[in-house]
DNA sequence: AGGCTAGTACGACATCCGTCGTACTACTAG
DNA sequence: CTAGTAGTACGACGGATGTCGTACTAGCCT
């Protein structure tokens, strides 16, 4: 069984957190995962970009410590760090999250 | 005197605001503005960068919605746009920049 | 007017980042 | 054992980003 690191509690940082949020695809994932729907599969997100992208962006919020993710045969368990995240950046997970669904309600992403 | 461009409150986005604030420098020049100290011209902040560079950081965040500037003689006044960021995602900017306070108090940006 | 101060414009540069495709590994199911 | 599924490694590539220096403009002060 392959092992993935994550960083400790402790060695959160915020700018590995918000660069990592700052990306469209990787709020989608945390966005998907804070619904309700905790330990999906990599597989399970459908995400606009290749395998080998989606990878990449799991790893970005894996190594900043929003997500954790352990093997489980041959796919990967994804899920949100929610209690970690709000220990060492109380609120700020959540405000992400809020802010998503209003920057996804509004037609702000209108840019013609 | 010269015009500066300011997105309206409902044009606020969210990735911009998050890309604006993922930079170091950026995080601080917002820190400080919050920290009491309003209406600050650019030259106020020591910035661990040269004058262009700083100029640049300032017109992302001015264009990402996050501060307001205006001419004042020869000097911008800078101010944070606390009321507007709140009004569309409201306790993000609030949440970050008590993170960037938990951030900077503990020992986190440790690498050895 | 002339000099000073605060900031801008512009171009250059190195680096980072998101993206992809192909080839690979690890595990499961038959 | 073989085939299939889930994800990784690696290399490539183009575009964005942070940085700088130099030259410039706008406004203030004497």
């Amino acid at each position: 069984m392959r092992i993935l690191a994550h960083p400790d509690r402790g060695e959160l940082q915020l700018d590995a957190v918000l660069s990592a949020l700052s990306d469209p695809v990787r709020r989608r994932i945390a966005s998907q995962l804070a619904d309700g729907l905790d330990d999906q599969a990599c597989i399970a997100f459908q995400l606009p970009v290749s395998k080998s992208t989606s990878t990449h962006h799991f790893r970005i919020l894996r190594e900043a410590g929003v997500i954790e993710q352990h093997y489980r045969g041959t796919a990967i368990l994804n899920s949100l760090r929610a209690t970690d995240l709000k220990a060492r950046f109380p609120g700020l997970l959540q405000a992400i999250l809020q802010a998503a669904r209003n920057d996804a309600a509004s037609p702000t992403t209108e840019r013609p």
